[in-house]
DNA sequence: TTCGAATGAGACACTGGCGTCTCATTCGGT
DNA sequence: ACCGAATGAGACGCCAGTGTCTCATTCGAA
C-alpha cells in the first residue's frame, strides 16, 4: 500500500526528461498513484524537481564511488562507471536536461562536483595515454552524458536492446564507428 | 521592419529545446520580438512548433540533398553531412526532442523518411566495411542526433569551441576517444 | 476480525500563461 | 515629406493546471 518513493521518482525521471510539460496528473498515473498521493509525498511540482535532482545526484554519486575512478587504466574505469550508472540511466538523463535550465555559469553545485570528477577521469586517461588529446575532457564529458541519454530513451523505445546498454555506449564512445583495419 | 521568419524560428529552436516550457513571451523577447508580433506570423504555440517542425525537416532534407550521402566512401559522406547540417544543428535538436513526445511508434512522417536515409547510410558503411557490425545502424543514427544535440548546446555555453563543432563529433563518432595504438 | 493509516476520487478556488484585441508609434518605400 | 504597413505595449477574458480540501475505500499489522 505505502508509495515506493524510490519508484515513483525513477518513473518520474523517465517521464520527464522527455516530456518536460507532462502534468502532475500524468506523472502520478505514469507511477500508477493517484495526483492526490503524489502530492502528499511532494508538496508540488518544484518539491519534485528537487526531489529528483537530490535522488539523481546522489545515485549518480553512488556510483561514481562505486566505479572506483581512479584505479587502473581509464578506459576499464569508463566501463565500470556505465556498468554502476546504467540503474540511474534514467535519472541521469532527467539531470542533464534540467542542468540545461540553469541560466550562464550558474549551476547545481553537487552536480558541478560530479561533473569534475568525470572530466577528471578523461584528463586521467588523456595524460596516461588511453585517450586522445585532441577531443576535449568537456566535449567527452558532455558527449556521455549525452550518449547515456540518447541510449536511455532508445531503448525504452524499443529502438536499442536493453542488454546493449552498456555495450552500445562504450564501444561508441571508446572505439568509435569506423572498423579496424586490422584486427 | 519586417521580421525575419527564418531567424525567429532558428532562435525559437535554440530556446524551446533546451527548456520547452519556455513562455510565447520568453520566445518572443528571444527573438527581439513583441509577443503580440510573434502571434501575428504564428497563430499559436501550437502552430509555432508545428512551423519550427517544418522548417526544421525542410533544412534537415536539404542537408541530406546537399551531403550526396550515396557517393563515396560513408565516412567521408558522414563528414559531409555534419558540415552540411552544423548550420540548422539548433533546429535539428527541436527536432530531436520534439519527436520524444510521439507515443508508441506513431511518428512524424517527414522526420521519418529522413531517418530513414541516415540510418541507410550506417548500413551502407557496415556493408562496404567501412563501419563496425555491432553498432546497429540505428543506435548509430540516435547516437549521431543525441551527439548533435549535446554539441550545439555545449557550444552554446562555451563548452567547446563553435569552431571545433563538426570536428569533434564527427570524430569522436567515427574513431572513438581512445587512443590509437600506432599513427 | 478489528482498527488506524494510507490511498483514490473528486470538488473547489486560484493563478500563470494563452489568444485576441486596441491604439499609438515607427519603419520603409515612393 | 508622405502614407500605408508593420510593430510594440498593454488590456482583457479565458482556461488548463495547480494546490488544497473532504470523504469513502482499501490496505495491512496486531
Amino acid at each position: 500500500m505505502t508509495v515506493d518513493r524510490d519508484q515513483v521518482l525513477r518513473t518520474a525521471a523517465a517521464l520527464l526528461s522527455r516530456k518536460a510539460t507532462a502534468t502532475m496528473d500524468e506523472v502520478a498515473r505514469a507511477a500508477g498513484i493517484g495526483r492526490a498521493t503524489l502530492h502528499r509525498h511532494f508538496a508540488g511540482r518544484d518539491a519534485l524537481v528537487r526531489a529528483l535532482e537530490d535522488f539523481g545526484i546522489q545515485r549518480f554519486e553512488a556510483a561514481l564511488d562505486a566505479a572506483r575512478l581512479d584505479e587502473g587504466p581509464a578506459p576499464d574505469a569508463l566501463r565500470r562507471l556505465l556498468a554502476e550508472v546504467e540503474p540511474a540511466a534514467g535519472l541521469l538523463a532527467f539531470l542533464v536536461t534540467e542542468n540545461q535550465l540553469f541560466e550562464g555559469d550558474q549551476m547545481n553545485e553537487g552536480w558541478a562536483r560530479l561533473d569534475a570528477r568525470v572530466s577528471a577521469l578523461f584528463r586521467r586517461g588523456q595524460e596516461q595515454g588511453d585517450f586522445r588529446i585532441d577531443l576535449t575532457p568537456a566535449w567527452l564529458t558532455e558527449a556521455l552524458y549525452g550518449l547515456i541519454g540518447t541510449c536511455a530513451w532508445a531503448v525504452q523505445v524499443g529502438r536499442v536492446a536493453a542488454n546493449d546498454f552498456q555495450y552500445m555506449i562504450v564501444e561508441l564512445l571508446l572505439g568509435g564507428a569506423r572498423r579496424s583495419v586490422e584486427k
